[in-house]
DNA sequence: CAGCATCCCTCCGGATACTG
DNA sequence: CAGTATCCGGAGGGATGCTG
């Protein structure tokens, strides 16, 4: 199937526009990131980490009801990608402290302005979502 | 300060104001506007979009892997949060036009730099996950 | 042309229990 | 303290066929 090559030359295409002519497009970035920071607990990481660095047990009280299991996975996501750096310290008991890479904080700043859109517009997008809802019927 | 470590905690108080008891976290502005944006065609539809109004089949042709179900599923997913707006000409046979609200521009623009960012900085990302995958064995 | 309906399957994410 | 391991329900998403 060359569904890839497809799609790789449309989103040449569709981002021609914004990206530029010189655009030289390896692959399908913009899922391949956007996929990996938008799952439900990583913007809430990210920004408690954009703070300052933070233990384990200290993100698991920060957000409490996020599972263990999710925060692991989550944060071991966001180093795979290499925003999020993983300090081990050999002391007894073991600590962990995670903090942003230079990556990371560069890929925040422009995650921020979408986090800012969210908060200043969320109740726009509510109403539309419920003026839409009532309109079904 | 700079605004930046305002914002942040902004983010983390309305999280912490709701992690009482019996909160329910899709009330989170943040996650519930980009749990919306973030899924799999919906940055590429926005796109499309934002390029110029396009017809259904338009965006068929556009983005040719798209099933037909998760077209108009996710056409009506950011029709319903008031990003696009849909015009009917009933004609013979009929013709639907999809078009960015003024919302949904100003939500684009800001979704812009994170696919900016993901453009320029997809090596980086990449080359972060091949590392991370290789010290693993 | 622009959808809706149906089947089906993967995988996200929660709950729980165990380890170095 | 900072994780792994396992089970499982439900949402996400693909393929196919039918309609106004």
């Amino acid at each position: 199937m060359d569904g890839r090559i497809v799609e790789l030359k449309t989103k040449l295409e569709i981002y021609r526009a914004m990206a530029g002519p010189g655009a030289n497009l390896a692959d399908c970035p913009i899922r391949d990131v956007i996929c990996n920071i938008s799952g439900k607990w990583n913007s809430l990481l990210l920004a408690a980490l954009a703070e300052k660095p933070y233990r384990f047990g200290e993100l698991r009280r920060l957000v409490p009801d996020i599972s263990q299991r999710m925060l692991t996975q989550t944060l071991r996501d966001l180093q795979r990608d290499g925003y999020v750096h993983r300090d081990v310290f050999p002391t007894k008991p073991p600590s962990v402290e995670y903090s942003l890479t230079d990556l990371g904080r560069s890929m925040f700043e422009a995650l921020r302005h979408l986090m800012q859109w969210a908060e200043r517009n969320h109740a726009a997008v509510r109403d539309a979502r419920t003026r839409f809802d009532a309109a079904a019927f």
